[in-house]
RNA sequence: GGCGCGGUGGCAGAGUGGUGAUGCAGCGGACUGCAAAUCCGUGUACGUGGGUUCGAUUCCCGCCCGUGCCU
């Protein structure tokens, strides 16, 4: 059995639903693939699956990391493998589902072997850039690193990671990047399901969800992360709604704006996703994938699950 | 009824006699180690009918609608 599948998608989605379903179905354990629910503080605000699905199944790397540490592809992948290893181990089927593309990605394509910069130099990189701004940074950068010209002044993000490799190995970015990503793990082979629900439906289980979030306590869990004095810059504090309901905390804006806020943010974030996976995961059909076009609920769940048990067997 | 003010794209909101800001949303896209991050692209909008003008969203008149004050 050297299956592993992999559930991606837009938020609020049902992709952990649907994860769930086949963890029970074919004897599998949940691995999280979501590099916001892979904190511990938020529970609620991260759409967790809740204790009725946990019993359903083994869940594996949800709430795992303290808020004040940063997560990363590499640093989830390597963690991925391992519980891939043990759910093995005990012969169950590994459920890998997040709507982190990105991890899913470097976890069935592997990632380039690019050595780790430290916090100093990513600090020196943003002392940096802070100083100079976007397009004189952008600038120095490129006379050192001609190929990062593609990267866009305001893309800060990029910019400051392909400076801090440049400073720290003293190699361009884009020259550890020329060398093939080290593959997928051996021995491993991914039945990769994408659901690709219509816009509106998605949209209004967004705001639906977030709704629901509030009523389950969401703000008494920001209330917790506020208590921790954690440095706004971490992920945590970015996860969809902390910011908006920091501010309602704050008494900058009321429940109500901070909810319209946080909605918005959510819809936003949902678009990115599609689009994400519509052409970095469906576009390329290395791997086989099951497409599923509407948000799913446990009433698919039968017309679902016979296709992938046959890609399982295959 | 009189006087004043205003009617700009889905919303907010500048502005100009001739090349129609901007923000948000929407839509599209990018994406190799902080990714729920970071970014890019995208609109035959000037209430209506006349007039002035080489040219009106911009100037003038009527009308409609909204708004404030007065009667």
């Amino acid at each position: 059995m050297d299956r592993v599948v992999v559930i991606g998608g837009p938020t609020a989605s049902g992709k952990s639903g649907l994860a769930v379903d086949i963890a029970e179905a074919f004897g599998g354990a949940v691995i999280n693939a979501d590099s916001m629910q892979l904190y511990h503080p938020l529970d609620v605000l991260t759409a967790r699956p809740e204790a009725e699905d946990l019993a359903r199944a083994p869940h594996r790397l949800y709430g795992v990391l303290p808020g004040s540490e940063r997560g990363s592809a590499a640093r989830w992948r390597t963690m991925a493998l391992a519980e891939i290893a043990e759910a093995r181990g005990q012969g169950r089927l590994p459920v890998v589902v997040g709507g982190t593309g990105l991890y899913l990605r470097s976890l069935m394509e592997g990632l380039c072997e690019v050595p780790i910069v430290s916090e100093e130099i990513r600090e020196m990189a943003r002392a940096r850039h802070a100083a100079q701004g976007g397009e004189a940074f952008r600038a120095d950068l490129v006379a050192r690193d001609p190929a990062s010209e593609r990267l866009n002044p305001g893309d800060t993000a990029r910019l400051l990671r392909a400076w801090g490799v440049l400073e720290a190995t003293g190699r361009p970015l884009t020259d550890w990047q020329s060398t093939a990503p080290d593959g997928p793990p051996p021995g491993m082979r991914f039945v990769v399901c994408v659901i690709d629900p219509p816009r509106a439906a998605l949209y209004a289980r967004c705001d639906k969800r977030f709704t629901l979030m509030l009523e389950r306590g969401a703000m008494d869990e920001v209330r917790a992360l506020e208590a921790l004095g954690l440095d706004p810059e971490l992920p945590v504090m970015k996860a969809l709604g902390v910011p908006e309901l920091r501010r309602c905390l704050r008494g900058e804006w009321t429940l109500e704006q901070a909810a319209v806020k946080a909605q918005q943010s959510t819809r936003n974030y949902a678009k990115r996703q599609v689009t994400w996976f519509r052409h970095q995961l469906l576009d390329k059909p290395a791997h086989g994938c099951h497409a599923v076009s509407s948000l799913y609920s446990a009433t698919l769940r039968d017309a679902i699950l016979p296709s992938l048990e046959q890609s399982l067997r295959d």
